[in-house]
Order: C-alpha cells, then sequence, then structure tokens
RNA sequence: GGCCUUGUGGUCAAGCGGUUAAGACGGAGCCCUCUCAAGGCUCAAUCCCGGGUUCGAUUCCCGGCAAGGUCACCA
C-alpha cells in the first residue's frame, strides 16, 4: 500500500510545519539545572473547584520552587463542552488565591511556546498525525458511532475488555480498496493510533507522587484525531507536552489508566516522556462512602464559593498545603513570619491516598492566619468582602473606619500577648461587630433572672458608670453593683455559700452584658462600652430594663 | 468484571524491622477568667484481615477483603 499516498489524501493540508520546523519553533528551554517546567491544562468547561486549586498549587509551588515554568495551556479540543469566559474565571480564580502564571493562553509575558489553545495547533498535531500515517503507525477507522456501540455490546456480552483492539479493530487492516471506496462515499473517519503494545507486558514505571508503579502496556487503537480533524487528549497532551517542554506533568490520579497510551504515543513520536506526578484527588463524603470532588456535583466546592463566604486566600492555600505535604504545618509552626512561598516543597512528599476535605480544619487554619492581621489588615480584607457580598448596611458601616478598627483591635485582641481568634471568614466576621451598630441592633434579650433583678442590677450599675474607668476601676462597680442587686461580689464568697445569692459576679456581669451586646457572650465589656461611649452604653442599658 | 491505585485514632497524618506508635484538627475534662475567645495542662481514640519471612513485624513477601479511579470520536 502506497502510504505517503494515503496519507495524502487523509490529510491533503497544505503548508503543514514540517517535523523539523516543529522541533526548532519550540527549542528545548534554558533552565537551570533542576527546574520544573509545569503546566495547568483545564479544559475551558466552567468554574474550577478546590480539587483544581489543590494541584493547581501543587504545579505552582513545584515551578517556582525549582526556579522552573508554571504556564497555563488551555485544552478546548471539545467543541460542545465549550463554556464561555472560562479561561478568565480559571485566571482570576487563581490569581485570588496567589497563584500566577508565568506564561500561557491570557497571560502577558514571553509565551515563546504558544498558541496555548489547543484548537489553534491543529497543524502541528495534523503533521504528525500524517507523519504516524505514511510511516503506517496510524490508519483511518470509518467506524459509526452504532458498530463501536455494537462491538462493545458484543464484548461486554463475552465478559471481554472492551475497546478497540486485537480482532475487533476491524478498520486496523482493511485492504487499499476497502478504505479508498469508503474514502470515495464521502464516509467520516478518524484517525487511530496502530499500536504495537502487548497487554500481557507490563512495566515497572517511576511516578514522581505514588513511587514506583505497574503499568500495563496498551494495545488499544486509540483515536488520535477526531473526525472533525481535532486531536484527542492523548495526542494533544503528547505533542503538546513535548514541545512546550514539560518536565513534570502533574495531573490527578483519574489519568494513571491512561498512561500506557500516553507512554506509547511518545514512543511513536519519537519524544522522550516527560516525568509524570499522578495527584491523589480531594474526597468528600457522600452518602456514607468517600468519592471525590466532582464539579458537576459539589458546585459548592467551586472557589467563587469560598470567595462568597469570605474565606481569606491565604487561609485556603495554608491548608491546602498542609494537606500537600504534611510537613508543611510543622514547618509554618517554627517560621512564623515566613510566607508558605519559602517553604521547601516537594512532590514526593505529597499523600498516597486521598484525603478527605476537612472544613474543621479549614477553619482553624483561616482562624489563625487571620489572627495575624493588624486591625487595618484586618478592615481591607473584611472591606473588600463587603464591598462585593455585604448588605447596604455593611457598606454603610464600612464607611466609618476608624470606628470599625477600633471594633476590630477588640475582637482581635490586639496588643495582648495572644490573639484572639474569633474571625474565621469575611462573611462570618462582619455579623460579630453588628451589636456596635444601632441601626441594625436588635436584640432579644433573654436574662437568667427576674425583672426586678434584672432592673436593680441595671440601675445599680447605670448610676456609678464612668466612662474614664480603668478596666478594674470598672470591674470594681460592677461588683458593687452586683452586691446591690443581691449577687456575690466575689467568686469565693458565692462558692462558700451559694444559697445566700442570686448569684455570683459573673451572673451579675451577664446582665449587663446582654443590655449592652444583646448576648450573653462578648469581649472585654468594658471595651465595648468604651467604643459605644457613655450616651449609648447607658441608653442601652435603660432600654434593656423590664 | 478487567486493569491500576490506596488501606495507621472520627479527620489529616509521621514512623518504614525492635518506638511508651509523633504532631495537628475535632471531642471530653481541668486551670485561668466578668462571659466568650485565646492560652496552659490532662484524657479518650489508630497500625484492615489471614498466612508466611524473621529472635522480633505497623513496617518485608504472599493471599484475601475494603475503598477509590478507569475502561468514549470527554478531558
Amino acid at each position: 500500500m502506497d502510504l505517503k499516498k494515503l496519507a495524502a489524501r487523509l490529510i491533503p493540508d497544505e503548508n503543514l510545519p514540517s517535523l523539523e520546523e516543529c522541533e526548532k519553533a519550540y527549542p528545548p528551554r534554558v533552565l537551570k539545572e533542576g527546574a520544573e517546567v509545569t503546566r495547568l491544562a483545564p479544559s475551558p468547561t466552567g468554574f474550577i473547584h478546590l480539587g483544581n486549586l489543590y494541584s493547581a498549587l501543587a504545579d505552582e509551588r513545584t515551578a517556582h520552587t525549582t526556579g522552573g515554568i508554571f504556564y497555563l495551556r488551555i485544552e478546548d479540543t471539545d467543541e460542545k463542552r465549550k463554556v464561555d469566559g472560562a479561561v478568565e474565571s480559571v485566571i482570576r480564580s487563581l490569581k485570588y488565591f496567589g497563584i500566577n502564571f508565568d506564561e500561557g493562553a491570557e497571560i502577558e509575558g514571553e509565551n515563546a511556546y504558544g498558541p496555548y489553545y489547543q484548537r489553534r495547533r491543529a497543524p502541528i498535531y495534523r503533521a504528525y498525525a500524517k507523519d504516524l500515517l505514511e510511516r503506517g503507525l496510524a490508519y483511518p477507522c470509518f467506524c459509526t458511532e452504532e458498530e463501536l456501540d455494537e462491538i462493545r455490546r458484543v464484548q461486554t456480552e463475552n465478559k471481554e475488555i472492551t475497546g478497540y483492539y486485537g480482532k475487533y479493530a476491524v478498520w486496523r487492516d482493511k485492504s487499499e480498496e476497502e478504505i479508498y471506496a469508503a474514502l470515495d462515499r464521502g464516509l467520516p473517519y478518524v484517525i487511530r493510533l496502530r499500536s504495537q503494545g502487548d497487554v500481557n507486558i507490563k512495566h515497572a514505571f517511576r511516578d514522581a507522587i505514588k513511587g514506583s508503579i505497574t503499568v500495563t502496556e496498551n494495545d488499544q487503537d486509540v483515536v488520535i484525531l477526531k473526525s472533525d480533524g481535532i486531536p484527542t487528549y492523548h495526542f494533544a497532551h503528547a505533542i503538546d507536552d513535548h514541545f512546550m517542554r514539560t518536565t513534570l506533568v502533574i495531573r490527578g490520579e483519574e489519568w494513571l489508566s491512561s498512561l500506557p497510551i500516553h507512554i506509547e504515543l511518545f514512543k511513536v513520536l519519537g519524544f522522550s516522556l516527560p516525568r509524570y506526578g499522578h495527584t491523589c484527588s480531594l474526597m468528600k463524603v457522600d452518602g456514607g462512602t468517600k468519592r471525590k470532588l466532582s464539579k458537576r456535583k459539589d458546585p459548592e466546592l467551586s472557589l467563587d464559593f469560598y470567595r462568597g463566604a469570605g474565606y481569606y486566600p491565604q487561609a485556603v492555600i495554608k491548608y491546602l498545603m498542609t494537606i500537600l505535604n504534611s510537613n508543611f504545618e510543622e514547618w509554618s509552626a517554627k517560621n512564623l513570619e515566613k510566607s508558605y512561598k519559602e517553604f521547601p516543597f516537594s512532590v514526593s512528599k505529597m499523600g498516597k491516598s486521598g484525603a478527605l476535605f476537612d472544613l474543621d480544619k479549614l477553619n482553624d487554619v483561616s482562624r489563625d492566619e487571620l489572627s495575624k492581621l493588624s486591625p487595618e489588615g484586618m478592615y481591607e480584607f473584611l472591606n473588600g468582602w463587603v464591598q462585593e457580598f455585604g448588605t447596604d448596611a455593611d457598606r454603610a458601616h464600612f464607611k466609618e473606619r476608624e470606628y470599625i478598627i477600633s471594633i476590630l483591635a477588640l475582637i482581635m485582641g490586639a496588643g495582648q500577648k495572644k490573639r484572639r481568634k474569633d474571625i474565621e471568614r469575611a462573611g462570618q466576621g462582619v455579623r460579630l461587630m453588628d451589636y456596635f451598630f444601632d441601626d441594625i441592633f436588635a436584640p432579644a434579650y433573654s436574662f437568667r433572672f427576674d425583672n426586678d433583678t434584672v432592673n436593680a442590677m441595671l440601675s445599680a450599675f447605670a448610676a456609678t458608670y464612668s466612662e474614664d474607668d480603668d478596666n478594674s476601676a470598672w470591674f470594681a462597680k460592677v461588683k458593687a453593683a452586683a452586691a446591690a442587686a443581691g449577687f456575690a461580689s466575689e467568686n469565693a464568697e458565692y462558692k462558700a455559700n451559694p444559697s445566700a445569692y442570686k448569684g455570683n459576679v459573673s451572673d451579675a456581669a451577664e446582665i449587663v452584658r446582654i443590655a449592652i451586646t444583646g448576648s450573653p457572650n462578648s469581649p472585654d465589656l468594658c471595651t465595648v462600652m468604651k467604643i459605644l461611649g457613655r450616651e449609648r452604653s447607658l441608653a442601652r442599658i435603660s432600654a434593656a430594663k423590664r
């Protein structure tokens, strides 16, 4: 059979680049020893979620801790699934979390290895497919969807492995006449790899994350060019990661099962294989069992969700880092002042099994991270959230910058030996300040004492309150008022003889606290009252009387 | 079902031939204390099962079992 003639008929494109031109156009990168080139290669199918951020972070850290390159490639070979604006959304989301690309789609900079949209690289793929055709390593297949379904049905019925291989690869050995006849009839066709593999042969393979694994040779005649002339993921992956000079392909472990195909493709293409690191996926519990995070099923895990809830981006990153490299937490505790970027990240330290997404842990990391901010820094963070996601009242309140900062200093315990850790995320932190604003202060008083006692305590305290009192003078007055209202003024006294009193000082203080804040719990009441000011404090006390 | 991957407290996990089997989150309790938060201290809780190899297996081997992934002209 005249393979050159067939290839020309199958791929008649003019002006395809020669293989040598491709190699010349994308020369090996000049980088220092040990520098890794990694990439994020999403399909533009919509938002990205926490799982994507997790693997993007592994890519980004790997490239940037080794002095390498992290780039963005868009795998838009499936026209049907394309979603408008998805690329911008990916870049924007990742940027919010501090992950930036060095080159790639829509990225300013060098971009010498582009284009980074696979559809725009069609000539390269087609040139290589043509070469494979000429070398007899690929062939056209005219099977219809129905015929393939039928093959699969028979295989399933016979309990055989499904797919296009061996005797089921019906077009693999068709005669020249049959192929041209089909072509002459104008039938649509795909180009398949003529696999040389043998499933009975297994090889040891070194995965950068999983360590030693075994791969079985591929014997499937996979599609490399779809009937629309666009490559499948497998073919595009081999060509792109070769020409974009990726050194380490970090991707989800769902790709592990197609690794044999990729190994064979690199081999027939004559490319040297990059290293691979298959990450375990983040899991979540669903109906009693674990399963990997899904874009479709878990919209609440979209990155926009975290933005909306007001999670501090750096906290989410740190949480992810603790999952990525479990020694990060310890390192971080020892290097309080250092950025996570200084941590010696290592793919080989990544876990081998899928971690369950742990909201409690995220929240803990988040509180911790947020407690390190200055009140001013916290204001900036919260204000950013308020402008985008807060209520109109929130936005009005945040115009009073100094007032908010004074509240924040209290809530965060600024100036104390140990900071408070009340704020977990903006959406919750902003609500912690509500009682400082009269326009939305709507307490549902629930006192644990009878009205007379409440009134007695409140009146006694209001009568002596002075804004100038320091903390101990203030508390001395609480004690005095407590005694006047029938409470023990010293804890010891109460414990010695509880029946003699209505309660102890803390119970008495609680009455004032509820009057001022509407809640039995709050940070230092003395300071709360100072921030509110004498007038409003006293007004609240009298409003609380029964 | 075939193939691949993974199995240490509730969760994330160190350890990889001999350990009182780290640490963190969560839980319980105590202390501190005007409440809450924070902090300090204490406690409960783990090596999937069965065979080997070995003086000795959580660690090595084999076999089960369980979980996850994957079997498209989707990525």
